[in-house]
DNA sequence: TCTTGTTAGATTGTCGACAATCTGATTGTC
DNA sequence: GACAATCAGATTGTCGACAATCTAACAAGA
């Protein structure tokens, strides 16, 4: 018997591209915080009904980097510093619990998959490609996420990292700075790999917390000049 | 200065009252597991357009409680033991993070919101009204997350709480037993008001455990037989 | 009998038009 | 000039119809 493993067909419904384009804009910086989406506009700019661009907000309201005010409109979630304390309290603990589960799963796949995602942060580091680099970085965190063995705390990460994605850009965008060349996943990687699982939460915990302060003291410098939309 | 506080204007969209409804069916159990939404029907048997229904559907996939295959249906999730594992494992990182952040915010107003919820489930308890008694539970453990002043804690218990009150529906709906009467949220009420944060977090992950191995159990004697759908 | 091709019916996806609602500018009144 | 009423334009919400796709039954051929 011929047991070859197929991929699921991709989704090949306007709504579902449209969702990835929105996504896209969104996490990128595009579509800034605050600002309104027109649907006649962005519907005639994809050459693509209102129906399926409504549906595909609907799901970003849900995914919650989307709001929406009947009658008004719908809006890029705005930012503020206080929820990027309170995602960043969360992912402390999630983080933790993440590495629990996903330690006894660790096998030679599980460190191969480690080092390509290390690799692909290291590219786009070079490359000087800050939004790809935040997308590596995240992805290479994510990995415990995946191999924990947990739906919901996969959906909740994912969830998480829409948000963690949009201050990142918006950092990087007011910022314009490039990231530090050194390669600060590193020993992250290395605790991973080994035996003290102690360790490697406490490396987590502590390598976030760095990347978290950079960002609360730009998003409270923020607090001051609200964005004011489109 | 007047300053009465006013609540938000409710949604006056069909689409979020379609949500509710379609909510309100899913959770109670009136929808079943695995069972297929047909658009057509639905529209027609609420008087309206296809539009705000499939808008809606959308929300509620993303909500988690509905999946959609393309071109082939919208469906209501089907709950196997290993999704009950998961959010029960991940729930319990969860409440004892909830707790630690809403114990020193606990304050009268909190103590006076915890006896009206716990007066709620022993009402719907001595109505054996099973529904009732379900929500109000899930209402007074969430408490703690209102409190914690965190928003996407909050956003994630609630994630959750959808599925378990899909989960603890299905279980009584099979059982068609009532809940002991006996009040297994007095302890619960009493250390959440006491000075010992330690105990509280102990209990409530002990409280739930038992709930939680009871839906266990149940669910994976159904896992032999799946649910064939609508 | 098994497989493959065809087709009709049902259902989902998408479109363009209309209705309801909001925004702001304008007008009229004091 | 300040304020309320009115109105036009723009935008969102909803509808009914059509297009694309799937499913299952049936027919044809090996």
């Amino acid at each position: 018997m011929v047991t070859t493993d197929f991929s699921p067909i991709a989704d090949t419904t306007r709504r579902a591209e449209i969702v990835a384009l929105l996504r896209r804009a969104i996490l990128t910086g595009q579509l800034q915080p605050g600002q309104k989406l027109n649907e006649l506009r962005i519907s005639e700019q994809m050459r693509v009904s209102r129906a399926p661009l409504r549906e595909a907000m609907r799901e970003l309201v849900q995914e919650g980097i989307l709001t929406s005010i009947p009658y008004a409109g719908t809006f890029v979630i705005d930012v503020t510093a206080k929820d990027i304390d309170d995602a960043y309290s969360l992912n402390q603990v999630l983080d933790e619990f993440a590495i629990e589960r996903t330690w006894p799963q660790r096998d030679q796949r599980f460190f191969d998959e480690l080092d390509r995602r290390h690799e692909a942060v290291k590219q786009a580091t070079r490359n000087l490609d800050t939004t790809r680099q935040i997308e590596t970085a995240l992805q290479l965190h994510g990995l415990i996420y995946e191999w924990a063995d947990n739906s919901v705390l996969l959906e909740t990460w994912q969830r998480l990292t829409s948000r963690l994605q949009m201050y990142f850009a918006l950092h990087q965008h007011a910022r314009n700075e490039p990231v530090p060349a050194e390669d600060v996943h590193e020993i992250y990687v290395q605790l991973m790999k080994g035996a003290d699982m102690r360790a490697a939460q406490r490396h987590a915990r502590e390598h976030i917390n760095l990347d978290f302060e950079q960002l609360l003291s730009y998003a409270r410098s923020l607090e001051q000049r609200p964005s004011k939309g489109a």
